[in-house]
DNA sequence: GCCGACTTGACTGAACTCATTCAGTGGCAT
DNA sequence: ATGCCACTGAATGAGTTCAGTCAAGTCGGC
């Protein structure tokens, strides 16, 4: 077999996107580390080169389509002015780029604590965005939120939570709803805001 | 080697018992299906015949300590008269039955997603008891909130993900503030109520 | 009521698959 | 020329499958 060597970087990519690749058309069990060395034309051998595990690979795509989410969302709200609360739905009610990951999601079939970790990881994606939108709040008066850092974890890991029970509230819209109640209450963005 | 044969749902529980005590004593990955066989006396197989995988096997033992938690916090909450913002703090406050729990945790090492999923679990193991007490408080003018369900559901999940971060939060003083007065808001128990 | 054929599915254990390891090889930079 | 380390590919071993076995219960005939 001939020996191609490639730049460690270039190497570690071109791993993630052929496992990506095979994750979405066969899915992640289906998939077998030999599936992706062949792709790729190396010997399995290389892939641990590179990573502990084919698990390790998931984590790895994952993070990388959280990043490619983050960089979305920044883009996204940089591009679009307004006032916070205005900015703080367009985080809220729009998912950019959430096609990958919602491809990856099917593949992962049966793992359900893969899947839910994922839901968590993208939901963690935008906790940079969420926080400062809370600080500029607080500042602009539109807020009152004592600990933007903590309740932008609270509230992005129990969207995360929701959004994940599609058994459990029977309408989408009723969900849509509530998440919106919760989260103005929990930033401190009621209408009547105290002295 | 001697061939008994045992009703099926005592069998279960004593792979359930079995698997949970060695993953305990020598972590998740180290415990081989083997080893679980071989410290019940059956043969490996037989194993198969009851749960699809071993980490199925790791799902039944996580939701076997869910159902043990729901109980004793049922029971807590039972024993525990008061109003029902006395009550809601009890739940929050208190961790009953972490101990079989916590220990399972640690068994996991590196298997950061089932970490995860666990504690997702155990915080909507109290689900049904939150989703009561807020149409109790709703009942008694204590809490206004209008979707119990899903609000309690994103409580849960965002405790539990903020709970998980360890780094985050500098000081576990500041968490429980930002726990305290998230929920308080979520629930709708500001000190004003509206009229 | 008792006995033997029959059925069922819990159970066995060896074969198999696939993730992981490892001792060695060769391309590349110095 | 030499050392490093990306890379090979075969060996290893743990999880999973599977073809077959046996205990226990069921049913029909005596």
């Amino acid at each position: 077999m001939p020996r191609i060597t490639k730049p460690v970087e270039e190497r570690r990519q071109e791993i993630i996107d052929t496992a990506l690749a095979l994750f979405v058309e066969n899915g992640f069990d289906k998939t077998q580390v030999a599936d992706i060395s062949k792709r790729m034309g190396v010997a399995q051998g290389l892939v641990y080169h590179y990573f502990k595990s084919k698990t390790d690979i998931l984590y790895a795509v994952i993070d990388q389509l959280r990043a490619e989410q983050s960089a979305n969302m920044q883009r996204l709200l940089d591009t679009h002015a307004g006032t916070t609360l205005e900015r703080l739905s367009l985080l809220f009610e729009t998912r950019p780029d959430f096609e990958h990951y919602g491809q990856l999601i099917p593949s992962l079939q049966s793992n359900r604590a893969v899947i839910e970790y994922c839901v968590q990881i993208m939901s963690e994606a935008s906790l940079p965005l969420l926080v400062s939108l809370i600080e500029a709040g607080n500042a602009d008066g539109s807020l009152n939120c004592e600990y933007p850092l903590e309740t932008a974890l609270f509230v992005l890991h129990g969207l995360g939570g929701l959004v994940m029970t599609s058994d459990v509230a029977a309408h989408e819209e009723t969900k849509r709803q509530a998440i919106k109640t919760v989260i103005i209450r929990a930033l401190g963005a009621d209408p009547a805001p105290p002295t």
